[in-house]
DNA sequence: TTGAAAGCGCTAACAG
DNA sequence: CTGTTAGCGCTTTCAA
């Protein structure tokens, strides 16, 4: 009668063993006999034994949990950084829990507290732009990995995108094609990402002599209906500009949408250029350039950053930080004279 | 000296109370004078208390955890149901764990069994094809609802898109339109939804008088290569179909790409209609033609019969089948003469 | 190679 | 309204 109210001590019973041999048997504790875990195996299995976790918690002090904290998992980055954290933890017999904020740093805060209850073996995070200083102070106590967005008060280990490098090379892009005049839609400079993507943007403006007008400079959530309202906000101006950095996936898909209903042909009345992957970038038109994340690599760091053992000490606060790389497809074009 | 490692005794001797006062200021309990839970709310937070989540398994038998189980969390169709979970969970103070099968199904069973440690509350599962005997048997003991994939053996509530219908509604479409050799990319039978579509394919052709021809069936691994190389088989027949049902958003992706790199023209040489919905369905070419799942409302559903009251009990073996719609986009044509 | 025993931190029944 | 007490199931010494 299989059920999982069985407990080490019923199994013991039956096999007329200690509950404690119980234990280490299933545990393949190297003191005890090949035949001794045969049996119990069998019981265990043939009981239907489900062990107990809030027991084994209490007594180690640990568990073996480990946290993925995310403003919005449907959003592809982090959806793959779930992705190989869960590929990870079941490797390794880890559990994995989701903590979803949707940018609320209340939720984030009550999330991250529920987490610590379970006293997990570490947590990887994109934290909200400006979240509460009790969340600061949860995540000095458990092994951290800041994911993308970065806070510099928190300490641990960081993995990112050198979001300032990528938007730079988006707008020499542009600027190679002969465009001056150009838009710029991001999100807000309270996000790591946000505040670099922007600095590349005038920065590389600068350097080649074009004065940023903050008329071209659309700051807003990061929706798909952001973008959409800032490429309209954008492209709405006279004279409009000539080129659009959109300086998200979600923001790009927004802003392709509003650029279609507005029959704007594209790189035709305007050049577009985006940051990020999305698998729809090579389908739209004759595709959509973009300076492109290696996301995979960057999951993959988080994650082994996250297991590594800690003996491969790194110093305390190291940043990993990817290049990223430009993607030609066909929105991007040579400014018409 | 906040510190994780306070307990409920620490709290107690701090303010020479006895650790069960403690215990129930902390949860709200009607018996404890409002003066004595601010004193003990303001200690705890002063001394940074936090719970431990496994002591109170171990005494309650249960925990506030759900689980779910998906073969892919990168897949928009998971990632929804993971969000509309994830809210549901933190409102209610409950535990989101996130397990991801990779369509394996003793990876499957072993998350499955590293749930079932945590004591869950109940969870929602998109099982694998053929999963462990085992896997069935320990969701016996569990609440539980299936998501999109429908297991007759997996007893509980059932939320899902009438797929016999989604696909006889893209092909009633299709024949419409005059097409008839029409060429199906689905996954294996094994999985219920794979079996459904391509029943409502079969059936809708036949009553309209035309024979199935198996050589216009692909069936494959449901990822973007897979619909790549499906649509690549059926396309390099000669006579070619004429249109196409792609019945996955993923294979949809690999479909398209594969039709944008072969340089067909779309619906020129080849209608082509999905099923599903996914952000670039717009976006490609003039549209793509889909049938669409009312994905957000299947979420939302689940969610909400995972934490129905007891009271509001549903007959053992309920499922709620949510209708498609068909969204008439650029990607099907009459056929040419 | 196995057994005996202690105790992790919490909740809840019972007592006052 | 608060205190006392027992015990959940497990791991881990210490003994044998």
């Amino acid at each position: 009668m299989p059920s999982s109210k069985t407990t080490l001590k019923d199994l013991a019973a039956h096999l007329g063993l200690a509950h404690s041999t119980v234990s280490r048997a299933l545990s393949n504790h190297d003191a005890i006999s090949q035949d001794t875990k045969d049996r119990v195996r069998h019981a265990a299995r043939q009981y239907g034994y489900v062990a107990n976790s809030g027991a084994r918690l209490l007594r180690t002090g640990h568990s073996q949990t480990v946290g993925l904290l995310v403003p919005d998992i449907v959003n592809e980055f982090y959806a793959t950084i779930a992705k190989n954290l869960a590929d990870d933890c079941s490797q390794r017999g880890h559990q994995l829990m989701l903590l979803v904020s949707d940018d609320d740093p209340q939720r984030e805060l009550k999330l991250l507290q529920a987490l610590l209850e379970t006293r997990p073996a570490g947590v990887v995070v994109a934290l909200t732009a400006v979240p509460r200083k009790e969340t600061l102070s949860h995540l000095a106590g458990v092994r951290c990995i800041q994911f993308l967005r970065v806070h510099a008060k928190v300490q641990g280990l960081t993995v990112g995108a050198d979001d300032a490098a990528a938007a730079r090379m988006a707008i020499e892009h542009l600027l190679s094609l002969g465009h001056r005049a150009i838009g710029y839609v991001g999100v807000s400079e309270a996000l790591s990402t946000g505040a670099a993507r922007l600095r590349g943007y005038k920065e590389t403006l600068e350097e080649a002599g074009v004065a940023p007008d903050p008329a071209l400079i659309a700051l807003i959530e990061p929706s798909v209906q952001g973008g959409a309202r800032a490429a309209a906000q954008l492209m709405d101006r006279s004279p409009r500009p000539t080129a659009l950095f959109l300086s998200s996936p979600q923001l790009a898909l927004g802003g392709a949408q509003w650029l279609n209903a507005a029959k704007l042909r594209v790189p035709g009345d305007v050049s577009v250029i985006s940051y990020g992957n999305s698998s729809w970038f090579d389908l739209w038109g004759s595709g959509l350039t973009a300076v492109s994340l290696p996301i995979q690599e960057l999951a993959a760091t988080a994650s082994a950053l996250l297991f590594r053992e800690s003996g491969e000490e790194l110093s305390g606060q190291t940043s990993v930080l990817l290049a990223p790389s430009l993607v030609k497809r066909g929105s991007t074009a040579r400014m018409r004279a």
